[in-house]
DNA sequence: GCTCTCCCAGTGAA
DNA sequence: ATTCACTGGGAGAG
């Protein structure tokens, strides 16, 4: 048996327990609006210091297996030079693939490359709306990141962009294989032995969202690492709200 | 005692 | 110092 954290989320237990506490306000007012997510999510709180997350399952394994094949066959994936970043000189290319879809004209940039967003489509479109009635919140923006397996991987990262608008949490949803995901205080990176922050583990289900809140992302690192055991793949989306300006132009 | 996996620390490069 | 992925070594499982 792996040793997880204490913070671990089991997945099979989310889908089955029954969690009476109500939603946020936010939540509610969003899906009063409409009636095609009318069910409201029971959340799990996690917390530590200074990282604040939400977590539950936003559709049943049916409908996430439903979602999950469209996606594979609606997502375009960047190739070539798009599927390669560059970080201080140095040029490497992803150990997954990645795809952007938004809002006519945003740009998404990170580590040396700018990616256009492709226009919703119907998919993309229904699990962000489904996002939205689940939180509140809406979105302009979506990183898709597809890990074929468990040697598909990203390293630790905050998104902390320029261009995110600070007051929208980052919601991710996963579909596919269960995967570990990871959380390191940046100060537990720098100074492990001083600093005795543990890390934070969950296990990301089918169908699951994890909505990031303000300051995790300011002091918090995380990572999806490599899972030997995993033979299937997962696709994640990570919904964001970009502010129109604020984006790197490509020219002029 | 092996092998596999995970985790941590260290490295590269402008 | 910073970024991201990679590498090597040690620990733990079986």
């Amino acid at each position: 048996m792996r040793r997880q954290g204490t913070a671990c989320v089991e997945s099979n237990k989310a889908e089955t327990q029954q969690v009476e506490k109500p939603c946020t306000e936010e939540t509610c007012e969003a899906a009063d609006e409409e009636d095609e997510f009318p069910h409201p999510i029971p959340w799990q709180k996690i917390e530590a210091q200074e990282l604040d997350c939400d977590y539950g399952l936003l559709f049943s394994k049916e409908e996430a297996s439903r979602l999950f094949m469209q996606l594979e066959e609606e997502v375009e994936y960047f190739t070539g030079e798009e599927a390669k970043l560059q970080v201080y000189g140095k040029t490497y290319s992803v150990p997954r693939k990645q795809a952007t879809y938004g809002d006519e004209g945003l740009v998404y940039s990170f580590s040396g490359v700018h990616l256009a967003a492709r226009v919703w489509t119907p998919t993309l479109e229904y699990i962000r709306d489904a996002t939205t009635n689940a939180t509140g919140h809406t979105f302009n923006f979506v990183l898709i990141n597809r890990y074929k397996d468990g040697e598909d991987h990203i390293g630790e990262h905050r998104d902390d962009e320029r261009e995110l608008d600070p007051s929208c949490p980052i919601a991710l949803v996963s579909l596919g294989a269960v995967r570990d995901f990871v959380f390191r205080h940046k100060d537990a990176r720098k100074e492990p032995k001083k600093c005795h922050i543990e890390p934070v583990k969950l296990e990301l289900a089918h169908g699951s969202l994890l909505l990031m809140n303000s300051p995790t992302n300011t002091y918090w690192y995380h990572s999806l690492p490599v899972r030997k055991k995993v033979k299937t793949p997962r696709i994640s989306l990570t919904f964001r709200r970009i502010i129109k300006g604020r984006q790197k132009r490509k020219k002029e």
